[in-house]
DNA sequence: GCCATGGCTATTGTCAATAATAGGGGCGAT
DNA sequence: ATCGCCCCTATTATTGACAATAGCCATGGC
């Protein structure tokens, strides 16, 4: 073989990561309110965008349906989901409740190898929340929390609690650029490392549920207002 | 128009249900067995088998994996999906949990609405048992489940039990034929319906719970005597 | 005899052309 | 003027052909 068929994988993003790439930047165009909720997300508009083929557009609507932040209806199309003040209350009551479950079965004083883990991660997310990254603040958040609830033992119950995180993700959004809510969030980042030293798991949980309450509270005021002045 | 250009709807299943057809009968080939834990199933010996396109069976095994029961892997092909004792202990742990607190939130006494809804289930569950149909005892025991935790209120709560009482359905399906475990079932549903003209939620999350024990200790028995012999 | 290498086969992944569908706007009848 | 019908366009759904890939077996060199 004295001539490759095709360069190995420099400049081709190799299919697969283009795929990944395609469902994640339009998740942030979701995520992020450059799409706003009702908005619809034509198929050869997206393939423009986004320089993909159809394929890979559809897979990544497939996805997004599937995690609930986008809504497609037969033979009509896809648009941007959009979810009223009751369901966002009955979405948090379920991301609540497993939360503070997780929480509770986290063996407390945890061992010190997922303090250091935590540790490293919530420096990562300040040196993100410094340089104003919003993706990166996404990215490592979820990162601290996703480390945090797997110490609970049971990756199903990981699952649905992501599940549900991502679900969330447009209402929380707005607070990862918020420089408020970022810091009240980091405060009780640190406070969480605080008492996975202790044996008091009933304020971790409580700690863990409160954690979600401002951007909840944020969201839900900020739908009111979008609808009463209109 | 004096000729109709295609026949309205009667021998074409028009597609979207031929979809779902092709997904139920996936589903139904590997929780009643005949499709063995481990399995290969290529794309093709399944499109002869359903008679369906590549397309539709693409579509099921990605449907199918994603409720848990295939396990795909890139470029290698889909599999059924084994579950070891500890991971069917795990998934039961986080179902056993939205069991019970989908339980507790249902208001008593229930209104006698869903009294009746649910002795009419349990009649339709009753006469499916007796004349032994694997899939009728299967959907009307789901239905009655589905219709029993709706009451709690939170749709996404359901949903989330509803993804799990889907994972766990390989696991239960033998006890559908079981005629023992048929005949505790039918008496828990029964007892399920009492004490939901009562007010002592407790009692009534707890028997929930314990519904489920009896498949799932079965279950364990049977993969670990699969095992050990070998 | 053993390891590396190359091609072969079975299988999945991708695509672009084609079919089906829903919704809207115009046109004619009343 | 209004109502109902039909065509037309925008959009998604389906399909089969084709490309890419992984695993296997045979073959040759050491």
């Amino acid at each position: 073989m004295t001539a490759e068929p095709t360069l190995p994988e420099l400049q081709t993003p190799s299919r697969e990561e283009e795929q990944a790439e395609v469902i994640r930047r339009l998740e942030e165009d979701i995520i992020f309110g450059r799409f706003a909720p009702g908005l619809r997300l034509v198929e050869d508009t997206l393939m423009q965008r986004y320089g993909a083929s159809r394929h890979f557009v559809r897979q990544a609507l497939f996805q997004l349906e599937r995690q609930g932040i986008v809504l497609r209806e037969k033979n009509v199309g896809a648009t941007v989901r959009f979810y009223s003040a009751d369901e966002v209350r009955q979405i948090y009551e379920v991301r609540e409740m497993l939360t503070r479950q997780a929480a509770l079965m986290i063996a407390l004083p945890a061992p010190d190898s997922l303090i250091d883990q935590l540790s490293e991660l919530q420096r990562h997310y300040c040196l993100k929340a410094d340089a104003q990254d919003m993706r990166g603040i996404h990215e490592t958040n979820d990162a601290f929390h996703l480390a945090l609830f797997s110490a609970c033992g049971n990756p199903y119950l990981v699952r649905s609690l992501q599940d549900y995180m991502n679900l969330t993700l447009p209402m929380r959004a707005k607070n990862l650029a918020d420089s408020e809510g970022l810091a009240l969030s980091r405060r009780q980042h640190e406070l969480m490392i605080e008492l996975l030293k202790g044996r008091d798991s009933w304020a971790l949980a409580q700690l863990c549920v409160d954690h979600m309450q401002y951007s909840k509270a944020d969201y839900l005021v900020r739908i009111s207002n979008d609808k009463k002045p209109q």
